[in-house]
DNA sequence: CCGTTGACTTGCTTTTTGCAAGTTAAATCT
DNA sequence: AGATTTAACTTGCAAAAAGCAAGTCAACGG
């Protein structure tokens, strides 16, 4: 059984951006392959979190450096952006860009799995049944809410979850 | 920043199956979230690999540890299965269950969404086409094939690659 | 019977993760 | 105005996971 060689991303100065093979699947999953990365896309997708301190509060824990790190991987491979609200500020609000926003099949198809096959996971009703009778209405919705915020990116307003995904 | 505390899966003895949260999404990374594990999954979904050998000649280079750890924490997580074809056989075909099968959404969306962001990577021609046109009928079509090797997964007739997927 | 193949396991090294503590400049309070 | 707090990170170190090479072990093929 003889096998080719992996090549792959390093963590520290700079991250190489070398892919381990032309697969659409392996080269996807070498930007957001790991337990971290999706669950920041989720936070900025559906919960309307934008920040680096909320995406720490989210609840799963990540660790500082490591969540750095995939911001940092994130607008590298140009799904996520940030700015500053006004200059000199210190305060940064991250966003999906449109290859970010173009993710939403992908998570949605995710969480309904998820749904499925996890049926004690708590899922919001009517996004299960939204996304049961028309699931292209759904992801219009979902798109155009972050359009807005990728129009005005450095809005102090804060951004309304997802409305099937408020949290209690 | 209060941040809570993070527990997690142990790769050795019996690894745990302790979930960082109620989030479908995260859930759904504890069992799939690495670079490895939707990869043997996209194997058994377009390329018709079934075996041990197969996935480790797949060309991205997975260790041999690893592999026989994703395919059992794919087993456990009740994505795959395998059986013998003969009894006493040496040999093992692994294969998706229903809840496996189910991933042919997400995995199609994952693959549409690196052809449209990484344009040279090489995605046939006809599989767009056909995501354009009818994603339903391009799943069923998916699915049903899959479906076939789950019906009868001992079989010792080769697996077609999803046709779209052949390889030169 | 004997070397080969297939499906792994084991042991060790390197890389990545996780965690705690530190840094720095803006914002807020007194 | 000066002191304190907050936000967004770094840094250093320990623990876990990944990567690599080599080994096992029972069928299989000759």
């Amino acid at each position: 059984m003889q096998v080719k060689r992996c090549y792959r991303t390093v963590v520290s100065p700079e991250e190489e951006t070398a892919r381990r093979s032309d697969c659409p699947t392996a080269s996807a999953l070498d930007l957001f392959g790991d337990r971290w990365t999706l669950l920041v896309v989720r936070d900025l997708m559906f919960f309307g979190r934008r920040r680096y301190g909320e995406f720490l509060e989210a609840g799963e824990g990540v660790a500082t450096n490591i969540l750095a790190n995939r911001l940092e991987r994130l607008g590298r491979g140009g799904v996520i952006s940030s700015t500053r609200p006004r200059e000199n500020s210190r305060a940064k609000y991250y966003y999906l860009t449109r290859k970010g926003i173009d993710l939403a099949p992908l998570m949605v198809e995710m969480i309904l799995w998820s749904a499925k096959w996890e049926p004690e996971l708590p899922v919001p009703e009517d996004f299960l049944t939204r996304a049961e009778s028309d699931r292209p209405a759904l992801l219009r919705d979902i798109t155009a809410r972050l359009e807005g915020v990728l129009a005005n990116p450095g809005s102090e307003d804060g951004v309304a979850p997802f409305f099937a995904f408020e949290e209690p």
